[in-house]
DNA sequence: CAGTGGTCTAGACCACTCC
DNA sequence: GAGTGGTCTAGACCACTGG
């Protein structure tokens, strides 16, 4: 008997060695399933997966191709900050160094989408990896999506814990950049440290709960730091 | 008649309003079947693409479970430089400023698995948006992995666009880091201009075709770049 | 209209793992 | 041993789309 998984490997076989060439169409799961000896739902089962990582292009009528230029995506399997900690061996520590209700920047008022002027809550926070400063975060809350946020007791929880079990946050965006010492908030120059020309991770996301924005974060590491992915 | 999604569906209903709560047990697949009226088989389809997701984990004779951290990942779907350069409107334009045969870094010898002492190929190239330059990158190639990549024409391919399409890279890993100018090979310093304090955005990445490490690239991209993905 | 993939079904057997 | 998910099968009908 053929399993989806051994008609997958051959599939991936012949498109390796160039038997099925990028571009062309290949058979029918019809005429697989004679081939192969099995049902047409086990080379369904097969290629489907396969078009879901968008190394097959498949069209009714038309027939299953294989894709011309497989897409090249990058995954992060971006663990809590805690976890991340915590896998390096490390004793995990956190601090809530300050928060409020403040006029965000002209920018994260656009990102979450409030009035000009519209206050939003704020925390300041800094992770630490055996009493070393790891991470600073700097987040903002829209007050109109988590109102209970002002209320939430951040001592021991961080904002983002907080938040993602409180709201469904369901889907952001994520951009990472390089700054330098000099362009930080206050709090996160001294707990890295002067050292004005030291470069610096910005990771800033955006979370919303379905066509909420609720929050925006920024995360800082300091130099030396590396987020990794698969590819 | 309930389509899988239309199971999907619901079966997210409940996860969000804790109705089955994280860490819980949810029903069996038969009895969903019964209670949906659908074949247990529409049930398995919906549940095993949440699992494949992270959503629900799931154990024979113990059952399908909420949960109770689900993966943070994002994707990052990287086209190449070129795509990223027209994208923003801008014209892309390549110049190759160097290239041959050297003994890597330590470094880069681990990561493509060469003998101490054994040279690999090296390539130094700039990628201009409106002749501007955007992205220095400097890739090692493993001459065993990649034998004719000596004398590719590099002129107006790029390496990784020469590989990938001669050699089969199928998966590798990417690092991001940040540093500053005065930490860059030569010929980037020059490209970007002199301001030893200004933060790079540095992107490292390993490209392998199966069991073999092919290439190592990195990309330098000047302040105020930011790669971006979505959550 | 006809050919292709997309999906549902009912039933069956297997694979794993807890008790 | 028994309960759960994992998979295969044969058949059926539907949905989309190119000629």
């Amino acid at each position: 008997m053929m399993t989806w998984q051994a008609v997958q490997s051959e599939v991936l076989t012949r498109i390796r060695t160039g038997q099925w060439p990028a571009g062309g169409l290949i058979p029918t799961e019809t005429t697989l399933a004679t081939e192969f000896g099995c049902a047409r739902a086990t080379i369904n089962r097969a290629l489907t997966s396969l078009a879901e990582s968008g190394l097959l292009e498949r069209r009714r009528k038309v027939g299953t191709r294989v894709a011309e230029h497989p897409p090249q995506q990058s995954t992060m399997t971006k663990v809590f900050i805690r976890g991340e900690i915590e896998a390096r061996g490390a004793v995990y520590g956190y601090r809530l160094v300050g928060r409020g209700l403040a006029v965000p920047t002209e920018q994260v008022t656009r990102q979450l989408i409030l009035d000009r002027g519209q206050p939003a809550d704020e925390a300041q926070v800094i992770y630490f990896a055996d009493d070393t400063p790891y991470c600073c975060e700097l987040s903002w809350v829209n007050p109109e999506a988590a109102p209970d946020f002002a209320l939430a007791d951040l001592t021991d929880t961080s904002p983002h814990e907080w938040l993602s079990s409180h709201v469904a946050l369901n889907h952001g965006t994520m951009s990472i950049s390089a700054t330098n010492t000099a362009d930080l908030p206050e709090f996160v120059g001294e707990a890295f440290g002067v050292d004005p020309g030291a470069p610096v991770l910005v990771v800033e996301r955006t979370h919303w709960a379905n066509a909420v924005a609720v929050t925006v974060a920024r995360q800082y590491f300091r130099e030396g730091y590396a987020l990794s992915s698969t590819i």
